[in-house]
DNA sequence: GAAATTATACCGACCAGTTGGTTTGTAAAG
DNA sequence: CTTTACAAACCAACTGGTCGGTATAATTTC
């Protein structure tokens, strides 16, 4: 049941992470934020006791977000097929919609944000992040390595490597999704990769 | 010949670029960068008429070093074989070689500085570093197309995207790198890619 | 069910410290 | 004696954060 405060708390979150996607975290200031979502500072300090409290809470509301929407691309493959290699193949192309859907792709991504700013954001931002990462691989890992065992593959090849490839091009993309300002980027490097998969066993 | 001076102004760089990839733009604070660089605030503005100034010098030079090693690395992989494919995957293992060497890759990338804070950094930031990232297009195309021209490819592919997953390979590796605090990655990420290129034509 | 109490949600003035930047001074080199 | 290369003191604007206060809603007491 959603308490009045909620919706101020997430009208926080929403513009800091606008913000700091722009500005960095320095460059985002509590008056810059509170100015964008319209409260005060007291109001702020109401909802987070420090600056590196809302990172936190920005950070681990990332994380969810990430990992539903691989929750749900994971499940939306096991229904597609029975053929473990199809279903990585579903993966990497459903996340490759997704990412096309996503019109703000071109703002960033708040790992990145971490990665290049670590010494500003609190200590529990990095946990959280190589958590966050590491939670990635957890998922894909038994699709991938199903896929592996099911089928010979051209080239010999670790199974977190490959998974490592596809965070890496996500990364990637997004970045020169943000300096060109071109949010077709990601979804296409997805699905070139995809044929990467696709060749590697023989498809 | 080196004047008095150009020492100095070279100590304010590497600290910046040291400093900017940890703390972020505005968190590099020019007190931060003038300890570390152990010179005074007149000394840094009697070098950089502003911060601002300070970024375009650094990312100029970050451009600069970028492609002495992009032409470094073709230029090795053109007297290594006439062969349009094998110099294209010369190419990228040449990289990859290149980014093991370099320890402090899990340091950051400018480009993936300024992508996440666009909005503190001068603008002609925002154009040198599309134009860099342009260049590394140009320079690579030639090879890519040769090799397209050359040899059937698998999988119908056009040629920019081809050299636009390399790119983001590139920064998303530098990301994971710099979250992971692990060096081996974008070499390996790269040698992965190879095998990608290698498949796509058969190989 | 009215009154008293307490908790929540928010405001806006204020603080000490830091920010990017300026000004003035000076030592050395050509 | 002018130019270069720096040092040191200084400034207004902004920083993250505190604090006293208020309006409203929920809870308890009688």
């Amino acid at each position: 049941m959603p308490r009045p405060g909620d919706r101020t708390r997430s009208n926080i979150l929403d513009a800091a992470q606008y913000q700091i996607l722009r500005h960095g975290f320095v460059g985002a200031s509590i008056d810059r934020i509170i100015d964008a979502a319209k409260i005060t500072k007291g109001g702020f300090f109401h909802h987070f006791k420090s600056k590196g409290a809302l990172a936190e809470a920005l950070v681990n509301r990332f994380l969810e977000q990430d990992a539903q929407l691989l929750a749900s691309v994971c499940e939306r493959a096991e229904r597609l097929s029975d053929d473990p290699l199809q279903r990585v193949l579903n993966i990497i192309g459903l996340y490759a919609d997704a990412l096309d859907d996503h019109p703000d792709v071109i703002e960033g991504c708040l790992y990145a944000s971490f990665a290049l700013q670590r010494k500003e954001y609190p200590l529990e931002v990095a946990r959280a992040t190589s958590a966050g990462i590491a939670h990635i691989y957890d998922v894909l890992r038994p699709y991938y390595q199903a896929a592996l065992d099911a089928y010979p593959v051209k080239k010999p090849l670790n199974c977190d490597d490959l998974i490592s490839l596809l965070v890496s091009i996500g990364e990637g993309a997004l970045i020169i999704a943000a300096i060109n300002q071109d949010p077709k980027v990601p979804g296409q490097q997805f699905r070139l990769h995809k044929t990467h998969v696709e060749l590697l066993f023989g498809r």
